[in-house]
DNA sequence: TTATATTCTGATAACGTTTTCATAGAGCAT
DNA sequence: ATGCTCTATGAAAACGTTATCAGAATATAA
């Protein structure tokens, strides 16, 4: 069978190729008789409209990107995935711009809406991600855009976010309420707004509670695994160890159970643990991980309700939308012991 | 800056809208002096060549799809980010298809090759992604397209492999080699071919030890975390337990640990396991867990070079490519003890 | 200088849709 | 019948590129 074109399945079943286009497109303005006829050839010439002819007479790719640091890191995985059903849904595909935290990689996915490869962007990224230069109304005139997770310094942009400051503080609050009072921090990438608002929220818990600041009990680290070992590693070798830790993402808690369980110190008899996200495995970690719920479905969906409201040019009523977090109680936090 | 297409800047530099696209998609054939007025042009006007147009005449998208069951699943994640990045080096672009293990998704995202959205197929799925009865051509003129991970029953495609079977009794034998002789295994999905391969290697290694098969140690999972603890607890409310488990992945793994925790079994005294993929977490369990290494960036890059040589024309010595896999000895497996 | 080969460039014709506009026909009231 | 409103259709014009082809300009050779 030779390609088919709308023309071929037209000149088939006696019509213009308008009548076909229409039949596929908006079947209610043609009538039963030749919707029947027309139909009938599609099937038999096994006809699938041509996404380029389409595309360049309607300027609509039917793509989005999603722009977002690593998609292994199982947060994005979850978010993605939501994004992807909902994207579905709604008849759009999702391109995936793994930017593995290149810049240049961000821009260069971003860019794919001026040549018209993607309609719309989802931004997991605090980096604008245009050349203000290169067209300056751009500021003004932006692309059908959300924001998520890592918040954008710019406020006429769509975003949902979760209040990191708020969860970290009912984190440490946790922790406070079994009365630990050394309580120690390992944080992700500082240079990432979330991190920073969990900082924020450490601190604001420990100077509520009236407890002093202490540098010495906050270590760097960078939301992966190894960074939550090293992390635990260094809390532990402190004079005057804390009796908690409270970690940025799951990941550093796993990493901090990895040191802790090779420096046979038992959670939560000795230790307390608390992590952020609640990912799959922090239910079966062992003893299972008191952490930070993210609604990463939501998230996901909020994101493409958001884009979708641009993409059609709706009104928003609302351009912020904050997302509950809760704090899952599982086993890895204990009343201090004396 | 209104919008600017091709003719604006032919226009605004002089020249054919031809010559202008000729500088951007093929300098070397036009002169010095005209390429640098052209570049000058195009930097001016901030112009991208809209790829509906180009699409249109080239009938190429710079798209691939990769058809994958759970992007969620830390095996796909790593595949898919090295996908992408041997992907964005050639140009190209990754759609997600993540298929949630819907037949009908698989063959919507496969069906994106025939409306010219995408110009490749990456299927890491077991399940033929069209249907044959709407174009039986298909079988003789397949699109360009990769098979990973889970094999399709058919030998005229280009397929990128681990052997699961060898790398399964590799596994097995190490169990077999620290004296273990009832070894319990926890499989996948049985209807993935993977995890009917693994099932092999388990038998087979068992019968060339000479020890004889036995139903009850072998329990049906479906490679997620929750499977792997109900595995693990029902092989051990077995009358006669096993010494050790063979997980065919890592999350069984972690689900096994999980009900092993709560069973105050001791890992590797009480209990041997053996897990399946070398995910970036099984370093960092406790123990840390041998397990079968899996090289999910070569799969990636290969699955993207077979692709491209399809996509290019290129003749292919080889359609079958088989990868190394190797097992990473850790601390979950010892002795028997006796 | 002329003839010939070579390098560049421009006009033009696709590529496959959708949408506007106009018109033919159908239905209805007069 | 006549006029009128609707509905359904077709013709034709985009959409923005790139590739072919032919011709102009330039270089090379005689």
């Amino acid at each position: 069978m030779s390609k088919s074109g709308i023309k071929q399945v037209a000149a088939l079943c006696g019509v213009s190729p308008a009548t076909v286009s229409r039949t596929l497109s908006n079947p209610d303005i043609v009538s039963e008789k030749t919707r029947d006829k027309v139909l009938k050839a599609v099937e038999l010439c096994g006809y699938t409209p041509n996404r380029f002819g389409a595309s360049l007479r309607t300027q609509k790719s039917g793509n989005i990107v999603v722009i977002i640091p690593d998609i292994t890191n199982s947060v994005n995985a979850g978010i993605i995935r939501s994004i992807e059903n909902a994207a579905a849904k709604v008849g759009y595909s999702v391109l995936l711009g793994d930017t593995q935290r290149d810049p240049e990689k961000v821009k260069h996915y971003a860019a794919m809406v001026r040549s018209g490869q993607v309609d719309g962007i989802l931004l997991f990224s605090h980096q604008f991600p245009f050349d203000l230069k290169e067209d300056s109304s751009l500021l003004h005139h932006l692309p059908p855009m959300v924001n998520s997770c890592e918040p954008l310094a710019l406020d006429n942009i769509c975003k949902v976010m979760i209040n990191n400051t708020a969860a970290a503080k009912m984190a440490v609050n946790h922790l406070l309420d079994l009365g630990h009072r050394r309580i120690g921090a390992i944080t992700g990438n500082m240079d990432a707004p979330s991190s920073q608002e969990r900082l924020a929220g450490y601190t604001q818990a420990l100077q509520e509670a009236g407890i002093e600041f202490s540098v010495e009990l906050v270590v760097d680290g960078n939301y992966q695994i190894e960074s939550g070992k090293l992390g635990a590693t260094k809390l532990l070798a402190l004079h005057n160890r804390p009796t908690a830790i409270f970690c940025f993402s799951d990941n550093i808690a796993v990493g901090a159970y990895s040191a802790l369980y090779e420096a046979k110190i038992e959670v939560p008899q000795q230790m307390s643990i608390v992590g952020f996200d609640d990912t799959e495995f922090s239910g079966y970690l062992n003893p299972p991980l008191t952490t930070v719920h993210q609604p990463l479905i939501e998230i996901g969906q909020q994101c493409m309700r958001l884009l979708l409201a641009q993409l059609n040019a709706k009104p928003i009523s609302n351009k912020y939308v904050e997302l509950p977090v809760q704090l899952i109680i599982r086993n890895s936090t204990a009343k201090i012991s004396h």
